[in-house]
DNA sequence: CGACACTTTGACGCACTTCAAAGGGGGTGG
DNA sequence: CCACCCCCTTTGAAGTGCGTCAAAGTGTCG
């Protein structure tokens, strides 16, 4: 067995495909709103998102609701921190997931190292979306939701048509916004022509140069 | 060779140690905001800072500057993103780092699965540590300045005595404020006897309870 | 078709930023 | 060793972007 450069720390590859979780895990239909693991269980399983989407938040002392981050097909989910789970995580809407128990990769990726490889992708990308999200964090309101609409874009499609799977209050949780400030900054961007809403959830991208001003 | 569950999932175990950058790495002096590698370069090397302290840092199109991390004694970096430095990285002070290779640490975890642990065990722990930070910027001043002030209580001592290694702007860089709105917050938090400060960068947590409270 | 939940829009207040100026504090040179 | 000076920090006053409270509009599912 050998193991080079590139598979103990691999480049982006593409996040679907027939990996190790595709052939062992479990299928799982959800509900809207059905909770998947809660905040402080044991981190047994992980999860990969086939169809539908799904959030991870956590509520604060004060009420106020975080939105770790949403995940849509191809997605690998639930290894956020060590031994507990940091977020509880719920279905957006129907959706189907592929569960796999976590010590059962261990296991499989003990005899195959492109389990392994795998499993560092996925721990990457997940850092590069911290990232990101940190960085959309520090901005202002405007700049945070046309940061999330360039972020949705490139992951739900690529184009410039964005369908959003979440309600304005997950982007509001998400962005750390309210949920006015969101629709507003949103019938803004309208106002000068640089999205179209075709209707609530269905946005087109319409000038991303001046979105792209915009963006910080 | 056989690999178990928590190799590959491992706990947080404890962050300074013998492992395979501190027998390969390279010793490394930096003076004061001595740049280590800058915002897209190819990311060969990984890091560890043996004393003082380094910051990564990203500069927008507006010029305002964001703090990703703080480093100090014991801590790896460098890990961000897949092959190009997301964020640039310099020495907030006076500081010694370890520098190692990717490519031969690679070639050492293919032979000795302990490294690929310890490489795990690192970036779940970047990968908690920036939850963290996202939790914080979506609070208040106050509670961002707290949270703060009991994130480096917790790394630079466990007890209730901070030394800032960091200036005022390199924190409120790090929490999305203005360095008036920090200085203000501290100063308000002094004249509730919450905390004490010593001199500007060393500063006491007089009262946890109090300071819980204002966490959010 | 009607009821309810989600979204949008409006008015107002406050927390944080911005602009401005007055303290320190520590490091260097005399 | 002390004093001066520069830069970092603190403090003050005024402006503004976002939150809060309130109500009207819109889509959807029974």
């Amino acid at each position: 067995m050998k193991v080079n450069a590139s598979s103990i720390f691999p480049t982006m590859a593409g996040k679907t495909g027939a990996g190790a979780i595709e052939q062992m895990g479990v299928s799982m239909n959800l509900k809207r709103d059905a909770e998947i693991y809660g905040e402080n269980e044991p981190a047994e399983y992980l999860y990969k998102v086939v169809s539908g989407a799904v959030r991870t938040s956590r509520i604060l002392a004060d009420g106020r609701r975080q939105i770790g981050a949403f995940f849509l097909p191809g997605d690998v989910f639930g290894l956020e921190s060590g031994m507990a789970h940091a977020f509880s995580a719920e279905a957006i809407a129907e959706s189907r997931v592929l569960v796999i128990k976590r010590s059962a990769l261990a296991a499989l990726a003990a005899r195959d190292n492109t389990v392994a490889q795998e499993f560092l992708t996925i721990t990457n990308r997940e850092l590069a979306r911290l990232q990101q999200h940190v960085m959309v964090l520090i901005k202002t309101a405007e700049e945070r939701v046309v940061g999330f609409l360039f972020e949705m874009a490139a992951r739900v499609s690529g184009k410039n048509l964005v369908e959003l799977p979440m309600s304005r209050r997950d982007i509001a949780d998400y962005l750390g916004l309210t949920i006015e400030t969101v629709s507003r900054t949103m019938s803004h961007l309208e106002d000068i022509a640089a999205i179209e809403l075709q209707s609530k959830r269905r946005i087109i991208l319409r000038n991303r140069g001046v979105l792209g001003t915009l963006n910080g």
